[in-house]
This record gives structure tokens, sequence and C-alpha cells, in this order.
DNA sequence: AATGATCCACTTCAAATGTAGTATAATAAT
DNA sequence: ATTATTATACTACATTTGAAGTGGATCATT
């Protein structure tokens, strides 16, 4: 069983850093985040900053490995996610998908995003059927 | 032809204040405002550090009529969310609706909300072909 | 053992955000 | 005119976020 407690919305900054880690995989080094972060130039000091606001909310465990420190995500992408879009449709969208599409649809959607809604609108469809 | 000038996405107390704005329609005065608010029971004084903030952002004018101020959005809310939508998605989605979707249905989607996308996708494809 | 190079813990700092107090100007009521 | 009320402007302050500097510990090396 899985209980969420007061999951909340990270800063932008902290998210990156996140996206970094999860890409990573557990135990990833700081070599590995500083290249996982790609285009982001922020001094690794400033990155530090980051890890460690995220250890102290939970989201990351940081364990030490001889010399250097070991980073791995508490809360997995998915989960992260699944909070998030909720957080996002209840907050400005009455909470209806449907609003939300709508909304992007405003400036126009690409006929590529329309077949691949369809298709997933099917699969969930589906899974309830079985 | 319009040009959207760098929007931000705005802090959750303002964006609570521009929807009791959207939802009053322009030239709101202060106490209808006070009352589409709802809910909130910030102090006066606070919601109007609020309206100050959207103000200098330009997400609201404010016009003088006699001893009160009447307060009207600069920012539809349809342009708005337009925004808004896109920038969720970019941020964490890699742009595609498809992924935010996939995120919600983690949680499970009721029947209803199924629905409605699907009858929205019919429309947005139907739009294409007229 | 002194010299550098890394990595990290701790500190700092400015801007943004959440919240409200104080002062002031105008109005209404006595 | 004096007082009470109200709305607005201006100021204040804590917290959070974005960004990075300092300095100590470790290691590799001469």
């Amino acid at each position: 069983m899985k209980l969420v407690i007061e999951m909340k919305r990270l800063p932008d900054t902290e998210m990156e850093v996140m996206k970094a880690l999860w890409a990573s995989g557990p135990d990833t080094p700081r070599s590995a985040l500083e290249t996982a972060l790609g285009g982001f130039c922020w001094a690794s000091n400033t990155v530090n900053t980051y890890l460690t606001r995220l250890a102290e909310k939970g989201f990351v465990a940081v364990r030490r490995e001889g010399k250097s420190n070991l980073y791995t995500p508490l809360v997995s992408r998915e989960d992260y996610l699944a909070f998030d879009s909720r957080a996002v449709l209840s907050k400005l969208y009455g909470s209806s998908p449907r609003n939300f599409l709508a909304a992007l649809a405003k400036n126009g959607l690409e006929e590529r995003d329309l077949d691949e809604l369809r298709d997933l609108l099917d699969e969930l469809s589906g899974e309830k059927q079985v």
C-alpha cells in the first residue's frame, strides 16, 4: 500500500535536477548527474544546493560512497507526474481533462497528437472491459 | 494579429484573483471581486497587493471611478489557458498531450472524462475536414 | 609533508511570493 | 466640525526560490 504524504509541486530548477536523476537511474554519481543536466550551465555548487533541498523535501536520497555522493530519486517519475497532472487540472481546469485539451487546442494541435490521443483513449477504454 | 509578449505563469494567489476577475467580467468593483473570490479569506489588503502586482505585470487594468477602483482583466482567460497548458506540457511532458493524459490515467480516469475527451477529439478532427 | 584538484557542507544574497499592517484620503453620520 | 467608516496606497516581513561563494575534507602526487 502506498501512502502519499502531502506531495508538493517542485520549483522549476529542482524539477530539472529530478528529471536528470530520473534519466540517470538510481545511485547517480555527481559526474553522471552533471552530464544528464546537459544544457543547464549552473555552477556546480548551485546544483548542490538543489540536491540538498530535494533531499530535505524527501525527493532524493543521498548515500556516501567513499569520497563522493550517490543520489537516488525517492519519488518515481510516474508517481510525480500522476500527482502533477492532477494538480494542474484542479488549479485551472476544473479538474476536467477535457478543458485542458480544449485549452491546448486553442492554438491548434498536430494531427499526430490527435492520433496519439485517440489511440491512448482506446487503450484506456479497453482496459476496463478486460 | 496578436503579439504575445513573454507571458509568465502566475503564482497561485494571483491566479485566484484572475479567476475571480474573469468570472466577474470587465470593470469589476472591489465589492464584486471579494464576492467572486468566495472561499478565500484573505485580508482585504492582501487582495489589494495581488491586484497591484497583477497590474504591474500587465494582467489587469485599474480604472478610477469616482471614489473607488474598477478592475479589468487585460489577458483573457482563453489566452492565458492556451499559454498555460502549453507551458505545462513543455515543462514535464515532452510537449506531448498524450504523455500528459497517460500521467493522468495512472490514477484512473472517470468514464465520463474519457467520453468527453473522445467527443472533443472528434470535434477537433472534424474542424480540419471542413 | 607541501601542492593541487575535487567534492561537499555551510553560508550568503537577491528576487519573488504569501500575507498583512499602517497611513491617508474621501465619505457618511452625528 | 468631529467622528466613524471605507477604500486605496504604501510599507513591512517571513518564506521560498534561483544562484553561487567559502572553506574544510579527501585524494592524488610530487
